[in-house]
DNA sequence: CGACGACCTGTTTTT
DNA sequence: CAGGTCGTCG
């Protein structure tokens, strides 16, 4: 152990060796924290701690496993193999496997992923003959999704006139009915979505006095990464689990907090000192991995932001090259350059593919990437977008797959009932939906007892359904001796899936049929691994326990030697020795969407940062004049990002093109609440989730309004705002209205204040009152 | 019942 | 551009 220990530099060592107690790690960007998280569970496992009492959450499942084997190595195999290392959703879906119960969940629950999800709320709304143009289930969607990771629930919901009362005032009162609705249809397919796990385990942990104390005696040591990142409902949990001994170590960077969008609460961290006794802080500041231009190129930026800990990063290590900023016209330029770029350096630095990463904000950009890309004969890998799991041919087999393990799931069944086509439609589904529904069944169990039923179906649909029902049956008979790989082949081969899609012929239907082989080949990959372990089988049950919760950077064996392409969020935690972060473009990064208020713009500001830290050697940052969105070109000017970076880090290829961006309206009308009064009120463990806290409820009604149709029809004139109009305004005082330019919901004023000048805002934002002259 | 074409709409990021 | 929705026709 000692040896590991040497390597470490003081500030790493401290915490590394602390046993006991609660710790927060502050570590900055590329400061070994990893390290430090790795060699502080050798080391306690060296001080005597069991493996298997130790629990540490990550942040993906890819850093789990490379972590792990990290501690393999220096603990061995044996012993590093009984150790909880996961994903948050990952971990605690394994526990409520295991307790779920309780709850009333079967064992073999179904995870529903985000389009399962929405594709629920999507029919629930059509149940309730609401308007879809109101009701928009992306948007019910996440709003149901932020009250679950506030833990509000069904019944915290409707005991909260507030918050009824916010959806009212969002054009949709029936919100919450819709919340419950899709709650109890979850509830009876068998299912759990990704809030649900999380969600669920908080109920377990309070509800049951004794599984908590089961939990909080097993983990008696914990760790947390990526803090920064988590949201409500995982802070609740691990304060739950670590509550009784308090062996707590959480390392994160307040910098790096990039995930505020889903839930993330960077009170977490900024308040952790607070819950716990005798908190020892730790900072990481040297950063081991990029050049000395790299690391004060993004200090400079995130100099900028207003909200964070006090921290400094440096590094020892070689000057190195400014950043290169490059100007093209389109975004096949744009690709162009940097597929060009990438052989240049590769011939001139001898590299290989993989030590380059192109980044972008989002998904969208991949495309002009890879197209430049392909025709210059560079080998990439695309993380991210739609995952492999997602895509149809797969999801099809999967939902066959979970029908066999859970035949209440009714996304699944309503996503193969009829695929192949075998006559069963649309009506049929509905009055198969109705009935379920009237006798409070599932769908399958409905299916299965037809002829005892009173159903308006005609007897040769009758007769489609039962065999249906008994294809799936005789699945579940088969699944019994079969492991994953041979029932899912028995499944892709019996259920026609495969000569369905050889029917088809083109290009895309050959690619579908060669990403089901690649399906079946993993699977056949994870049997024979599976069955070198002791204490697992290759079972069908085993392998989909993994599928909904992992993503393709958890698939990457990393055994090819191809460009990264990936969105700068999937890019957290990892590096590469040259990063081109692309579309450095206003409204694409920073995001349109993310720039009404300094906290959205500090988010983004956080995320380049992110983005630029992934650097070892040299960063590149693109733009381009115009590029297409929307299937159109659009025009593009160069973000306010590029211009942050401190000038003595950058070089222009290119000659900049002028910024016309206005900074921020007026700074102080996007200030947010004060901080001080944004303290979290400190949960108690064990006690039930009643409600929100006071911070979660700030959050949940700073949220957007649900339907933003109040807003796209803000008429100025209806507002009596004219030009001429004499105006108040709660900071400025009294104003006269000089301008008026946009439209609903951009519609802006520039107005004439007779203290504070001339501004500009957005009508939307600005709270302002007619006076009659 | 199901296939096909026309239209519309919406686009940030993810477990 | 892409996915979903809606209407029409065989």
């Amino acid at each position: 152990m000692q040896e590991y220990l040497d390597q470490l530099n003081e500030a790493q060592l401290a915490p590394t060796i602390q046993k006991d107690g609660a710790m927060i790690v502050i570590a900055g960007a590329g400061s070994g924290k990893t390290r430090v998280l790795t060699y502080r569970i050798a080391f306690l496992m060296s001080k005597g701690v069991d493996p298997f009492s130790i629990l540490a959450l990550t942040f993906t499942n890819k850093a789990a496993r490379e972590m792990k084997k990290r501690i393999a190595d220096i603990v061995g195999t044996s012993e590093a193999k009984n150790l909880w290392m996961g994903t948050f959703h990952s971990i605690f879906a394994k526990i409520l496997r295991f307790e779920g119960h309780q709850l009333g969940y079967p064992s073999n629950f179904t995870i529903y992923d985000t389009q399962d999800s929405q594709s629920v709320i999507r029919a629930v709304i059509k149940e309730m003959h609401l308007d879809k143009d109101v009701y928009k289930y992306k948007q019910v969607y996440s709003r149901i999704s932020s009250y679950k990771n506030s833990l509000v629930t069904v019944k915290a919901y409707f005991n909260n006139p507030e918050l009824m009362e916010a959806d009212a005032m969002a054009k949709m009162p029936r919100l919450g009915e819709i919340y419950k609705s899709y709650c109890d249809k979850c509830f009876k397919a068998g299912a759990m979505d990704f809030d649900d796990l999380l969600l669920k385990t908080n109920e377990l942990l309070t509800r049951f006095p004794a599984t908590l104390a089961k939990y909080q005696n097993r983990f008696r040591y914990i760790l947390v990464d990526e803090y920064q990142d988590t949201n409500h409902s995982q802070y609740l949990i691990v304060k739950a689990l670590s509550d009784k001994f308090q062996n707590i170590c959480v390392v994160g960077d307040d910098a790096q907090s990039i995930y505020a969008f889903r839930g993330a609460n960077i009170n977490n961290i900024l308040n952790f000192q607070k819950d716990y006794d005798d908190v020892k802080t730790y900072r990481l500041e040297q950063n081991y991995r990029s050049t000395k231009n790299i690391v004060n190129a993004a200090n400079s930026i995130i100099e900028k932001n207003k909200t964070r800990l006090d921290k400094v990063v440096w590094t020892a290590n070689d000057e190195g090259v400014p950043i290169m900023i490059n100007r093209t016209m389109t975004d096949g330029d744009e690709g162009r350059f940097v597929a060009s770029n990438i052989f240049e350096t590769q011939m001139n630095e001898q590299r290989k593919n993989g030590d380059f990463a192109i980044l972008y904000r989002t998904n969208a950009q991949s495309r002009a990437m890879e197209d430049a890309l392909r025709k210059r004969d560079i080998p990439y890998r695309i993380y991210g977008g739609l995952s492999f799991y997602q895509r149809k041919e797969i999801k099809d087999v999967l939902s066959y797959l979970r029908l066999i393990l859970n035949p209440k799931d009714e996304e699944a069944i309503k996503r193969v009932i009829n695929y192949p086509a075998r006559g069963i439609g649309q009506t049929t589904i509905e009055r198969l939906t109705v009935a379920a529904n009237h006798y409070d069944r599932s769908m399958f169990e409905v299916m299965k007892v037809l002829d005892k039923l009173e159903l308006n179906i005609n007897n040769g649909t009758k007769n489609k359904l039962k065999n249906f029902v008994t294809m799936i049956e005789s699945f579940q008979v088969v699944n019994q001796t079969m492991n994953a790989f041979e029932i899912a082949e028995h499944v892709a081969k019996k259920t026609g899936l495969l000569t369905e899609l050889k029917k088809d012929g083109t290009p895309e239907g050959i690619a579908r049929i060669e990403n089901i082989e690649e399906l079946l080949n993993g699977m056949r990959d994870f049997t024979e691994e599976q069955k070198e372990l002791a204490d697992a089988t290759g079972s069908l049950s085993e392998f989909m326990e993994d599928v909904a919760l992992a993503t393709d950077l958890d698939n990457d064996k990393g055994d090819d030697d191809r460009v990264a392409l990936m969105t700068v969020h999937l890019a957290k935690g990892l590096e590469f020795p040259y990063v081109y972060i692309v579309g450095m473009e206003e409204e694409l990064f920073p995001s349109g969407m993310a720039m009404n208020t300094r906290a959205e713009l500090e988010e983004e500001r956080r995320l380049f940062y992110v983005a630029l830290t992934r650097a070892e050697k040299q960063a590149y940052l693109t733009y381009t004049q115009s590029r297409y969105r929307w299937g159109k070109l659009i025009d593009a000017e160069p973000s306010r990002f590029i211009d942050e970076i401190a000038e003595e880090y950058k070089q222009y290829l290119t000659p900049i093109t002028e910024h016309r961006y206005k900074p921020l309206l007026d700074a102080d009308i996007f200030d947010e609440v004060d901080k001080s009064k944004l303290r979290l009120s400190k949960p108690v463990a064990g006690k039930a989730p009643t409600g929100p806290s006071e911070d979660q409820l700030r959050k949940l009604r700073r949220l957007k309004p649900v339907t933003s149709s109040a807003d796209k029809n803000f008429d100025p004139a209806a507002a009596n705002l004219n030009v001429g109009t004499f105006v108040e305004h709660v900071r400025f005082g009294k104003g006269r209205i000089n301008k008026i330019e946009g439209v609903g919901a951009d519609t802006k004023a520039e107005i004439n204040f007779e203290n504070g000048g001339l501004k500009k805002l957005l009508l939307r934002f600005a709270k302002l009152n007619v006076l009659d002259n």
